[in-house]
DNA sequence: ACATTGTCTACCAAATTTGTAGAATATTAT
DNA sequence: ATAATATTCTACAAATTTGGTAGACAATGT
C-alpha cells in the first residue's frame, strides 16, 4: 500500500497539473479541493520543491507551480520520493539498493528474479501513470457525469 | 516494500515445497537453513496452518509439511496473507477493498484507473510467481554454479 | 504597515514492524 | 512412565514509521 502522504502528494501534483503555466496556487487552496490537512499538505509540497518538481511564489497571490509538464511527471518518480522503492526487496531496487540482510550470498538467491519481474512490472505501469493521464481521466470523468444528467 | 515476515514466509514455504510430499521438516530446521530468527519463524508457520496452506505435526520428528503442491501457491498470495492488499490504494483492493477515507466521491475519482492498472500488473507478476518457480530458480542456480567449478 | 503565503523545526500519538520470552501441550523414543 | 522434541499460544517490548500539529520566522504584494 501507498502511504497517505503520498496519495496526498499525487493529488496535489494533478491539482498544481490542471493549473499548469496558469499560475499559482496556494496550499489552503489544494487543501480545500483535494481534502489533504493543510499543514501536513504545507510539508509534502516543501519535499516536492526539494525534489525540484514545483517551485513557489511567498506573499499575497503566491503559492505554488508545476516546473515538469505534466506528462513529464510521473507515479513512479513520486511514490520513490515518498514511501522509497517501488521493489518489494531491497536487492532488486533500482534507486535504493542494498543487500537484503537475510542473504548471504545474493548470486544465489532464487527470489531474486521473480522480485524484478514483479518489479518491472510495477514499475512499468506506475511510469505509465502520469499527471497528463489523470488529467484526461479527470476529463473524461466529467464527461460522462455530464451525460448523464 | 515487502515486510520481513513476508519474505521469511516466502522463503520457509520454498524449503518446505522442496520437501513436498517427503514428509516434515521442523521450524529449527528451517530457521537455521532460510537464516530466520526461529521464535519469528514459529509464529509465521502458525499463521500458515491458519491459512490452511501447511499442516504440522508435533513431537519427534515432527514439523510442517506443505498441504498445497507447489505450483498452487503464489507469492500474492503469501503477501496478501502478511502485508496485506497488493492495491497500492483500499478502494481498488480485490480482497481488502476499502473506500478511502480522503475520497468523497469513489465513482468522481481520477486516480482509480491507473491504481487499478498497477494493481493487475503487480498482481498478474505475483501471481506468477510460484514456490515452483523459486524451485526451478534454485535448481537452475545450482547447475549454473556446479558449470563454473 | 499589514495581511498573506511559504519555510523551517520541533514535537507527538498511534500504529506497525521485528522481534523475544515463557509456559503449555502434543508426540514419540526409550 | 519419562525424557526429549516439537508445536501452540499469549504476552511483551523496543525501534521505526505514519500521520499528523504547533508555532515562530521570512518573504512578498498592496
Amino acid at each position: 500500500m501507498m502511504s497517505k502522504k503520498c496519495k496526498y502528494a499525487i493529488k496535489a501534483m494533478v491539482r498544481l497539473a490542471a493549473n499548469y503555466q496558469k499560475g499559482s496556487l496556494s496550499t489552503a487552496i489544494i487543501a480545500a479541493d483535494e481534502n489533504i490537512p493543510k499543514k501536513f499538505l504545507e510539508q509534502i509540497l516543501l519535499e516536492l520543491k526539494q525534489a525540484k518538481l514545483v517551485n513557489s511564489k511567498q506573499g499575497i497571490g503566491g503559492g505554488y507551480y508545476l516546473l515538469k509538464s505534466p506528462n513529464e511527471v510521473s507515479m513512479a518518480e513520486l511514490y520513490r520520493i515518498f514511501d522509497g522503492p517501488i521493489a518489494l526487496v531491497p536487492c532488486v531496487s533500482l534507486y535504493y539498493y542494498e543487500p537484503c540482510d537475510d542473504c548471504p550470498d545474493e548470486a544465489a538467491c532464487y527470489l531474486r528474479k521473480e522480485m524484478i519481474k514483479v518489479r518491472d512490472k510495477t514499475r512499468t505501469a506506475m511510469m505509465k501513470a502520469t499527471l497528463q493521464s489523470f488529467l484526461d481521466n479527470q476529463k473524461s470523468i466529467k464527461q460522462q457525469t455530464k451525460r448523464t444528467l
